[in-house]
DNA sequence: TCCATTTGCACAATCGATTGTGCATGGTGA
DNA sequence: TCACCATGCACAATCGATTGTGCAAATGGA
């Protein structure tokens, strides 16, 4: 509208209003009832400052109070279902804060990750939500020498608090289905369940595990090394695993625990190579949810991670002034085959 | 390290080194040889810049040189593959070229579009890129006011350069695949490709369905009106949608082409009701890419959007200063069923 | 030896907001 | 009439960096 040239500030505004920069100030940041400015200044001052597109300058306002307004996040991927829900949740409630979202991923890369808390703490971010890290410890030095407040999200750190699935329990909701259902194999070798794990000193992976193995004992089974099969997560070598396995057990596993959603992704290359009859002496459990896995070849039983009420619970954690290690643990849910879970957000599609 | 009380600044790391600020700046945003400052001066302040673990403010910075480092951008949503797929090339691109990226998602919503567009202002982002906006033209009139650089992808604005899909060819091939494949039915209602619109009124979809016109004329047929529905982009109104087809014209219809990825989604719920052999009859094609809908119960052609070209081409439109309305088109592939598409991004997973 | 450069910084203004303080002005009560 | 208080602002310092300018000391050439 006025001059492309540049943006206008607290000064031209009070220039037009024949007022002080300090009263443009106090109306627009809402506070000039406590500065005693006349009603009908600040009407004045709101009708100009519209007129002329006024935008406040965030730079400026946050090296003054030292609180930039920002709500930071790391996150390893953008392009993956399940970060992203958190991600789109952690943008809602901090615009609903009106916080302005800066969401960055670390691709996994330890440096990265560090380059990018750094990154955050220059821009004087007011917080962190810190998920999915690969070392959080580091993280925790930078955010710690600048005093800044965090909260570690389905991986918990060591001295700041945390909010987490129970995957624990998320395992023995999947391999309670996975035993009632699994079906009758003669051969020993088939007739168990196998755990295809990423790699087990993965946290949340390793709590999997342990309620899977508990779930196993408990119906006075035992789990053996060769159950659990750390294939790392990316498809092609999960592809190659599960190959393997079904040559050297000569065929489909009674049962099979899928602990990510890119391993049941690798998995598929070699299931569209089985006869889909024998997916009937099989049953299937993957820890993650996908509309499009629900629908696949055969029945797939899956969990959901309410990826929502995690970042609920951080937000609530982190505004509670909590600073201690505490663990927050938020239950996950079974789906069964064939079932389109209606999450909060999915309305959004 | 420190203290836990303050930051340290420019002033306290001049201090310890007995230097001046202007110094200190000099040599840690990397002109100290245009300031002429001796060697061992910025070994020094080197040394001690980094035992404080100084971070410099990017505020203060951004105030001082009107430049932020940040790079801004809006998307629909975060809970999306595509979406996301796009964010991740934008992010990696923005930490390449050291700069920070902001991704918010506006839910589709026009108020909230506008109301983000003005954050990323107040915060100064040197850029915006706007994907998938319900409103360009509004947000258009924000970034001339602030004289801010912007790209828009995926969907074309005004008076500003625009990346998108070649949306036309993609449906051109997708619809020869479908029209090539097509199976005789007797019935003509059956026999018809039919196409699922979301809305016409989206210039991609308005592209598409011309892509999609062009080869059936082409094969010296025509498009009936009925061959086109727009059945909004819900999953739950493309389940009512699908079936009432089914139902009006007694069956699957012998060819679909399916314009969103939340559509077929919908559709799902109506296929598992589907007896397996009648998708003998009828070949699929959707619009979009997923590694999960390649292995349907049924085959499905998909057509694959180069997300990674589309924001490449644009940060080159930004870089070489065109605020012209030009208009680049990044062409998308066809993906056979049952083939897992190695994306740039997909080793990430 | 003396003047002219060059070297190596320090000083102070500046970006645009916030905020502590101070000071006219007007009204009120004694 | 005068002291006193409330009202309605304006002034100037401040946040932490960058940057134009100035100036002493060192260096070099004649």
């Amino acid at each position: 509208m006025n001059g492309p040239t540049r943006k206008n500030t607290i000064y031209d505004i009070a220039k037009l209003c024949g007022t002080s920069p300090s009263a443009v100030s106090a109306v627009l940041s809402g506070n000039w009832s406590k500065r005693r400015i006349r009603e009908s200044t600040v009407l004045l001052i709101r009708k100009i400052a519209a007129e002329q597109g006024y935008s406040i300058n965030m730079q400026a306002r946050g090296l003054r109070q030292a609180r930039s307004g920002l709500a930071g996040m790391i996150i390893p991927l953008h392009k993956n279902r399940f970060f992203s829900s958190w991600s789109q949740s952690f943008g809602k409630l901090a615009r609903e804060r009106g916080l302005c979202p800066v969401i960055a991923s670390t691709l996994r890369n330890p440096a990265e990750e560090n380059r990018i808390v750094e990154t955050l703490i220059s821009y004087a971010v007011d917080s962190i939500f810190i998920a999915g890290a690969t070392d959080p410890d580091a993280l925790e030095a930078l955010c710690d020498a600048a005093n800044l407040p965090h909260v570690y999200i389905d991986l918990p750190g060591k001295n700041a608090p945390s909010v987490v699935t129970n995957n624990f329990h998320g395992a023995e909701l999947l391999s309670r289905t996975i035993l009632r259902d699994l079906p009758h194999v003669a051969d020993p070798a088939r007739s168990k369940p196998y755990f295809f794990a990423g790699s087990v000193t993965d946290y949340a992976t390793a709590q999997r595990v342990a309620g899977f193995r508990s779930v196993v004992e408990e119906n006075g089974a035992r789990v053996n090394d060769d159950q659990i099969i750390q294939c790392g997560y990316s498809p092609n070598s999960a592809t190659l695993a599960i190959t393997a396995l079904c040559e050297r057990i000569g065929g489909l596993p009674a049962g099979l625990f899928v602990n990510s959603f890119t391993v049941l992704e690798g998995m598929m290359s070699h299931f569209v190579k089985v006869p889909p009859e024998d997916f009937s002496s099989s049953v299937i459990g993957c820890f993650y949810y996908d509309p499009f896995a629900a629908f696949l070849q055969f029945p797939v039983y899956m969990v959901w991670q309410n990826s929502s009420q995690l970042i609920t619970r951080a937000y609530e954690l982190l505004e509670s002034g909590v600073t201690d290690p505490t663990i927050i643990e938020v239950e996950p849910d079974l789906i069964s085959p064939r079932t389109i879970h209606q999450s909060p957000l999915s309305e959004l599609g």
